[in-house]
DNA sequence: ATTACTAGCTGTCGAGTAA
DNA sequence: TTTACTCGACAGCTAGTAA
């Protein structure tokens, strides 16, 4: 495997383009602007600011409602994290990164036990065993934030994570998802896995460990789980 | 003026070489790669890597020497600038950039008033006055700085900083020069400026600001002075 | 006023190849 | 082995213009 963890997918042209976006306001919420402006900001043509916001929506990296005196334009979530990954690569390579950990301790619930079901499918549970090294229990720990954790949980979402890719069997589709390796209670290996593409409740965390997390550590609904994430995912050196 | 604070002078696709090769630690030291190896790691032809090798170094954004069984390359104080002007940028827009502030603590001494030749050539004067917002007094206040402070120092010198445009008259040419607006004894303003392309003593510190400072603080050689210089250099909102 | 298509130009790419 | 030239192909740019 020599996979660039570098690569954005994205062309450098539309990444500073991004970058002028976010520069603009674009990241927080949804910005009014017309091509001619947004085209001086540029310093370009109008035509070539249509093309790249084309371009950026086409790739899921903005989202645009096209009207008249102007279009708003905000970054999607994939977006954020495109320019994020630059800014972790540059912190960690200007700054001399110390790899911040991030900790949330979440309520163990229910869940609908659909976590399972995908676990089960061989695609899936093949990539989180050549990703993490580990063969994954067939189920999810759902664990609950506390409203106090979501910020915290934003600023994770943007992070590099790894990616598992979606794919489809005879009956159905499966959408890709990312995994963050963690540390569960401080004492056993696991991961957070995200579903892609999802607009997923952020407060929610779906665990999975190579063991049945619930035996493991005599959970109760209710009971309080740690569980640590350091970040960046390290690039082999 | 509509100057673009975000000009960064340097075409996307060079940016992204140029990270590259932070990536691959040209930007602590010197490091020996063939462009076909590095073409390998940016995902491009041999061709397109050393192209892009020959025009970053034209722009002075590494340094190579050129020899059989790979090249040794370096980034350039500048090439360091280019990328962390952006990482700055991202940083201000993503994490929601508190001000830092850089404080130092210098020896006044003599230095040769060369600096006093230089701000009353009429055009640094003049650029001064718009830039910065003041008339500088005609000489500079020379620090130097402790052996502690020196690794803020070379933090700072990434930092993006106000241009001072070089120019030329009939007798000789004036390199450019950067500055950062400074609170000076934490009472008057002034500025740091710092000669383009000169390999400077990083311990010394020349200050301008619109009095004679010496006459203001009663200044003599061996004082010191408290020099504090926030950042970034916000753009406009 | 917008956004975006078409046409033609320029710059960027990479295969071949020289040094 | 290197680095870097030439040159044909095409991606990205802008001016003009349509919708």
């Amino acid at each position: 495997m020599q996979g660039k963890d570098t690569d954005r997918g994205i062309k450098p042209f539309l990444w500073f383009t991004l970058y002028e976006l976010l520069n603009l306001g674009a990241g927080a919420g949804s910005v009014k602007i017309s091509t001619t402006e947004f085209s001086s900001s540029l310093g370009c043509s109008q035509q070539s600011a249509s093309r790249h916001l084309r371009l950026l929506e086409q790739g899921g990296l903005v989202s645009r409602s096209v009207s008249a005196g102007g279009s708003l334009i905000r970054i999607t979530e994939e977006g954020l994290r495109t320019l994020n990954d630059v800014y972790v690569g540059l912190k960690d390579l200007l700054e001399g990164g110390e790899a911040e950990t991030y900790a949330f301790e979440g309520k163990v619930f229910g869940g609908l036990h659909e976590g399972a079901y995908y676990l089960c499918q061989g695609d899936y549970r093949e990539q989180i065993a050549e990703k993490l090294g580990f063969d994954p229990y067939p189920g999810t720990l759902n664990l609950r934030l506390d409203a106090a954790d979501l910020e915290k949980r934003r600023k994770l979402e943007l992070m590099p994570a790894l990616q598992l890719r979606g794919f489809k069997d005879e009956e159905r589709a499966f959408g890709s998802a990312r995994c963050y390796p963690a540390l569960i209670n401080d004492e056993v290996e696991g991961a957070l896995i995200v579903a892609e593409r999802t607009t997923y409740d952020l407060s929610v965390m779906e665990i999975i460990s190579p063991i049945y997390l619930r035996d493991r550590f005599n959970l109760e609904d209710g009971d309080i789980v740690r569980v640590s994430i350091s970040s960046p995912q390290r690039s082999s050196p």
